[in-house]
DNA sequence: CAATAACCGGACCGGGCGGTCAACTTTGCT
DNA sequence: AGCAAAGTTGACCGCCCGGTCCGGTTATTG
């Protein structure tokens, strides 16, 4: 499906590069509402290229969330085979806040539906997550009545809490991951008050 | 300190309160970008008549967050004395839950450091929240490591995550309200990889 | 019931945004 | 080297935003 018709040019390329590179940079650091104009000057580039290479805001955001997506997701399949499959969840949901620890994705979660392409990399990258949950849960390594939803769910609270903190040390989310992991745990099994949702809907 | 020096007028307390109903309804809407014109077409008011009452959009919304903030202060002062700490603090995190949920606030967290009233409040909260921490850590209720600063930080945890579930339930906070508590709570125990962080900086 | 001060409203302003386009430059093939 | 195709650029467009301002309106007071 969808063969590259023809091979991108030498320079354009290399735009394209520098341009995802700066778009990431400039997300991260102004949030959502980075402006073109700035990503271009960024990328060192006129304006006019950006919309050559992605027709609309919106599809700039989306090349990069997919390709974080993407990254997250091969971590998690890797991470499918692994021996302990409590630790292998921690270790993904570690990587997935270092990921966003990185660059600042928190966008990544905001940029809801932008197209059906990211919709369909998330629901890989979910299935993923339900299966690492599910060995994880089968090993009695968390408690039986948490879902892969409500571990997604969970997935970015740990950057969103040290969002708040003014000069946050880079590895506070640390803090906050091994709480909520902790909540994961049988141990802690006091029964929850509301079911599990659907993120199908 | 600032004594009012003239009553308002009867049109003008009016219009100031739809004025302020309207903000945080349209707030909760559409975010922290809800333009001042549709604000005041919600409060079938003219937009010259927000400017008059706030002088800038920032105070608009500074007047919503320091009313919020006080009254979930309150309620924390009154949990003060509640005879059992841990389902106090327990309880305190659900009305904050709630006041969230009920209009969406989490542009309360967002609005940084609006002015210099809005800082003081949220400080006068947060030795609130310190106190209900304090008590409970010494009635055996959560673990010995958590600080005021964490539970403040995780506090608003529940409706974030809560806010990417599509058509997500109204009450669905709850079940991670109560996963994060269980990670707070003695029995979940596993030794924090990084120091809380200081919230005065 | 004036008279006046307080208040209201919406046209208006400057600025920044996403997106377009036609003139110009670069690339790569022959 | 030469030339068509591909790529680049920045001025430009329409739009919406926060904020201003002044002519008209309304509440209050004696």
């Amino acid at each position: 499906m969808t063969a590259a018709p023809r091979p991108l040019r030498a320079d354009a390329a290399r735009n394209r590069r520098s341009l995802l590179a700066a778009a990431a940079d400039e997300f991260a650091e102004r949030g959502l509402d980075a402006s073109v104009a700035d990503i271009a000057r960024r990328a060192g580039v006129g304006k006019g290229t950006v919309f050559r290479h992605f027709a609309t805001k919106d599809d700039l955001l989306a090349a990069i969330v997919i390709d974080r997506i993407d990254a997250l997701d091969a971590i998690g399949q890797r991470l499918l085979s692994a021996p302990d499959a409590g630790a292998a969840l921690l270790e993904f949901l570690t990587a997935a806040a270092h990921q966003r620890q990185q660059r600042d994705l928190s966008f990544l979660q905001e940029a809801g539906d932008i197209s059906a392409e990211v919709t369909q990399t998330r629901t890989r990258m979910f299935d993923t997550v339900e299966k690492l949950v599910e060995r994880a849960r089968e090993h009695g390594a968390i408690r039986t009545d948490v879902t892969g939803a409500d571990v997604i769910l969970l997935m970015c609270a740990p950057n969103y809490v040290v969002s708040y903190v003014p000069n946050a040390p880079p590895d506070l989310w640390q803090r906050y991951l091994a709480i909520i992991f902790d909540g994961l745990r049988p141990a802690a099994a006091h029964p929850l008050p509301y079911p599990a949702p659907d993120l199908a809907g």
